[in-house]
DNA sequence: CGCGGCTTTGATGTTCATCAAGTAAAGTGG
DNA sequence: CCACTTTACTTGATGAACATCAAAGCCGCG
C-alpha cells in the first residue's frame, strides 16, 4: 500500500527526520488494519512483532490483575502509539489492547524500526521523546487516580472525552459504566451514582450513553479540587 | 575525576555500547554529587541541564498537586536514573527529587548524552529500553495503588523496602509515616493504624523506624489479594 | 527549656463497596 | 417476528473502608 496519507500525523511529526528514500521504504512496509469496535487486537502475553500507530478511532489498554479482575490502564486516541510502552522494553505484551470505536491501525515491522533507531540518531531521539511523553501522560493520570475522590475521578473521565477526544459539548460516551469503573478503580454502582449526582446537580445531561456538558467550569472545579 | 568505578552498574550495563575512547571522554565529563539525607537536589520547575544517575543511596520523586499537597511519585534506588522521565520529553522538571538517605549522584552534561544518542544507535536503543522500563515500573506501581485497599498498599511499601532495597528482614524504614501516606494516597493516621494492625497480627515487629519482617508470606498474601 | 514535627490512639463522620432487586436494552435462537 | 437470555444500567439499604478531628506522648533541636 502506498503512503498517500498526506495529513497523517505520524508522517509529519515522527518521520520528518527520514530521508525521502527511507520514508518510501517505510511506507511500502506499512500495513493498515481496520479493527471493529469491541475487538481485542493485541492480547496480553503474546509476542511483540510490530510497531503500531492509531490512525483513527479509539482504543483501551487493559490488563488482568492477580485476582483476575480487568483493569483499564489508559485510553488511546488518534496519533497515539498503541504498543509503545512495551515494545522496546519487553518481548511480550504485558497488556491487551481493544478497540472501543472502529479504529484504523498502522503497523510497521519491528525490525524496520529497530534498524532506523540504530542508524538514524534523529529518529532515535524522536522515539525517545515520544515514548517518554506517552508514559508521562499515563503516570500523571494514574497519580490523579490515586488520590482523587470518586467525584474527581469520574469528572476526569468525562472531561477527557470532552476535551481531548470529541471536543463538542454533546457526544456519545464510548465506554460503559463498567469500563469507567475498571479505569478509575471504583465500583460500577459508585460510578453510576456519581454520574446521576452530576446530572441532578445540573453539571451534565445524560440520555443513556449520550452526554451533554452543561456546566464545564463546574466539572473542571470538581476535577481539580476533589 | 577519573572513571575508576569498575563495579559501577551504569558503566557495565549502559555504556558497554561505547568505544573505549568515547567512554574515556564520558568519564572525564562526569561529576559526582554527594547529597545528604533530606536535601532536595532537583526542584520542580527548574531547567533540566544534566543527566543524573543514582550511584548509591535512596531518593524520592515528588510533586505538588493543584491543591498544594505533596505527592510522592516513586522511590529510587541505586542504579536507577534520577531524571529519566522528564529529561527527554521536557525542558523543565515536572517533579522534585529529594534524598531520603545520603546519596551519591553521577551527573553528565545533557549535550554529551544527546550527542551520543544521535551518533550511536546502540546507545540510543539502550536509552530507549531504560527509559521505557523505568516508566513501566512506575505505571505498574501506580496501577496497584489505584485499586488496592489500604492493607495492600502499605504491605506493598514495606515489601518494596524489604525485597528491593535492603534485602534483610530487619531494616530501618527510610521514610516517615507521612511519606508513606503521600505515596499511597492514604491519610497518615490510616497508615499508622495499618502498620499497628500488622504488628498486632504478628506480621511484622516495629520499634519506631525499625521494622522486622516476621511473616513474609503473610505480607505477600495481603499485598497480592487486597 | 519550650517549640515544632512526628507518632499514636480514640471517637466520629464521610466515602465508598457490596448485596439485593428491578428496569431497560440488546443480542439469540426458534 | 416473538420468546428468551444476557448484559448494561439504576436505585436503595446496609456495612466496611477510610478520613478527619481531637488529644496526648515522644523526640530532636535551637
Amino acid at each position: 500500500m502506498l503512503c498517500t496519507c498526506e495529513k497523517c500525523k505520524i508522517r509529519n511529526y515522527f518521520f520528518k527526520t527520514l530521508q525521502p528514500e527511507d520514508l518510501k521504504n517505510f511506507c511500502n512496509a506499512r500495513t493498515e488494519l481496520i479493527v471493529p469496535s469491541g475487538k481485542t487486537f493485541i492480547v496480553q502475553g503474546k509476542k511483540i512483532k510490530s510497531f503500531k500507530y492509531l490512525q483513527s478511532g479509539l482504543i483501551k489498554l487493559h490488563k488482568k490483575d492477580n485476582n483476575g479482575r480487568e483493569q483499564i490502564i489508559s485510553f488511546g486516541k488518534p496519533s497515539d502509539f498503541v504498543s509503545i510502552h512495551n515494545i522496546f522494553a519487553e518481548d511480550y505484551y504485558s497488556y491487551s489492547v481493544t478497540a472501543i470505536e472502529k479504529s484504523s491501525i498502522c503497523t510497521f515491522d519491528m525490525n524496520l524500526i529497530m534498524n532506523l533507531i540504530k542508524t538514524n540518531g534523529e529518529f532515535a531521539f524522536k522515539i525517545i521523546q515520544t515514548t517518554t511523553k506517552a508514559s508521562n501522560k499515563i503516570i500523571s493520570n494514574s497519580l490523579d487516580l490515586i488520590r482523587k475522590s470518586m467525584y474527581g475521578k469520574v469528572a476526569g473521565v468525562i472531561l477527557f472525552f470532552y476535551l481531548k477526544v470529541y471536543k463538542t459539548k454533546e457526544f456519545e460516551l464510548p465506554v460503559s459504566r463498567k469500563e469507567i469503573a475498571q479505569y478509575t478503580g471504583l465500583s460500577i454502582e459508585t460510578v453510576i451514582r456519581v454520574i446521576s449526582e452530576f446530572r441532578r446537580d445540573g453539571l451534565i445531561k445524560v440520555y443513556g450513553k449520550s452526554i451533554e456538558i452543561v456546566d464545564e467550569s463546574g466539572l473542571v472545579f470538581i476535577y481539580e479540587h476533589s
